[in-house]
DNA sequence: TACAAACATAGATGCGCGTCTATATTTATA
DNA sequence: TATAAATATAGACGCGCATCTATGTTTGTA
């Protein structure tokens, strides 16, 4: 998967505003002034927290008119809840499979890697 | 869902290293020292990273003589999961239910909201 | 053509975060 | 008991981020 892409999305999804905003497009397409209803900061403000969901690939934005459409993308919810079951998941792409415990091999300890 | 425990988490998982140590631990138990072999910086760096994966829930500590073991919860991987599927789903708790759009009720545009 | 509405851009500010060095604490061992 | 190993804590630093005000741009309308 593509960690740094990943790591971008989980960034823009780590504000509870952001968050919110990924919410109330979960159920279809809305117009910026529709989401600024919700919250109490500045237009400015998020005008920039929609740039940065843009940036991650989540919000996709088509302007009609005076109005900006903004809309979840599906290609964003398919990949991250597939990139979050990989990362949480221990296949044979996990980079834990090279991976040992020295206190485990020192025999000190009954802890023991699942993967040795 | 718990939205504040939500971000929590998300904020944890928003920084590259923090991920590769999520990554790591998905096979199994590794102690501090073992981490620290896959990064560049310093321990107290992993010491502080390790206290915030514990605080949002998504390790567990557990010490065995000089040795500190951390493991993945299992409780985080199931509600991480969870309410990423909620979040992404328009299921009837999901916030957008009273949501409207102004432009799409003006008449003057073709999107529609697909709740309304 | 003038004005208002919707949104973007520019620049500044304050706070939080990731990182560091230095040092303390705990535990095993010679 | 002295030392080394593993880890935690304290405090400082620099950068990024969320937010603001002010202003520009685009578009519809009287």
């Amino acid at each position: 998967m593509d960690y740094q892409k990943y790591v971008q999305m989980l960034k823009a999804m780590a504000d509870p505003n952001r968050l919110k905003i990924i919410d109330l497009l979960s159920c279809g397409s809305l117009c910026a002034c529709d989401i600024l209803e919700h919250f109490d900061f500045s237009q400015p403000t998020l005008s920039h927290h929609m740039k940065v969901l843009q940036n991650a690939g989540i919000v996709a934005a088509r302007k009609e008119g005076k109005w900006q459409h903004y809309t979840l993308q599906a290609e964003f919810m398919a990949t991250f809840k597939q990139d979050t079951a990989q990362l949480l998941s221990s296949d044979d792409q996990c980079v834990c499979h090279d991976v040992t415990c020295t206190a485990c091999a020192s025999g000190k300890v009954v802890v023991t890697n699942e993967k040795n």
